[in-house]
DNA sequence: CAATGAATGCAACGTTATAACGTTGCTCAT
DNA sequence: ATGAGCAACGTTATAACGTTGCATTCATTG
């Protein structure tokens, strides 16, 4: 092929920060759902594309404004948090509590259960992963007879770039 | 004193998760805002009191209710958040952010990031808190020139009642 | 093509939180 | 005492976030 089309392939760089491209992220999750038989819609990906793109946790309401420009197509809320809800049972969206708002996860593929670094300035979220912190909770959980079905870790602060450029 | 009242003193059981007298934690908590030359007023000790007593994460609306039944006291939902507020920034309540509600905290003389393992089942939550885990946080958050102002670390799942009960 | 089931559209509503402004009650210096 | 200053609280309206219930569309598949 001489214009390759963008190959999707899961991350291996545990210190990614959950940083990559828009483009290929959404066809990773194109491929995903494929192979899970699950239907990534034109809506559902529209949505994806638009938080990859937005590079911080993004609201619904944010997301209705961003589908109208783009697509002049106007939406409803209900539209969207069923879309959403999709995405983040498909793995390809975490919600952040502490913001209500909606971020995409980098590593649909291995990682649900995400720590997340959200800067109180910017806004942006940086995603990471720590298995040692997974197991910690998992045995505090097992000490108190707790089975877990989500884990909401969400650190909020300043970024490195904010505390240089002193916006903080 | 023949009629003692009852004596706040700091709670140093490690694994006590959470589980204390409500009359106890409030006097704990008058003793601690006099000691700060904090204004723990009627309003804001009868919320507190009241999420003591409630044994689960309330919402503020929840409060406005209970206030009005309690003291046929007509509260507006500013008046509620604002003393959540001063509450929360006592220490002396946390928010869990995955339920938009409210939590009191047993330990405000020293712990103000604490694990909530929160039953999706009966809505009990239990308080832990892990130095381990924070430290963990601080390391990631050294790693990248993140200075964290905040932890909210949420689990959700099935409380040890619930499953011996077979309600989940 | 009809039947089915999943996805979306839509109107109304419910819940959570805050803005904007006013009132009360206290302290304290003059 | 009196009026400025201040913290807490009250009141109204509204913003922001999320859900319910039902109608419609649309892609399958028998």
């Amino acid at each position: 092929m001489a214009l390759t089309s963008i190959q999707p392939r899961p991350c291996t760089d545990p210190d990614c920060r959950g940083r990559h491209a828009p483009a290929e992220r959404v066809a990773l999750a194109v491929s995903l759902c494929d192979a899970r038989g699950a239907q990534l819609t034109k809506l559902r990906r529209q949505i994806l594309e638009l938080l990859w793109e937005s590079g911080r946790p993004t609201g619904a309401y944010e997301l209705i404004e961003a589908l109208k420009l783009r697509d002049s197509r106007p939406v409803g809320p209900p539209t969207v948090y069923r879309a959403l809800e999709f995405l983040m049972l498909q793995g390809l969206v975490s919600k952040i509590e502490s913001r209500n708002a909606y971020v995409p996860c980098a590593h649909p593929e291995r990682c649900h259960d995400c720590l997340f670094f959200i800067c109180s300035t910017c806004g942006t979220s940086v995603e990471l992963e720590d298995r040692r912190l997974e197991r910690l909770i998992s045995e505090h959980a097992a000490l108190i007879g707790f089975r877990p079905t989500r884990r909401v870790i969400e650190v909020e602060g300043t970024c490195a770039r904010c505390i240089a450029s002193g916006a903080a």
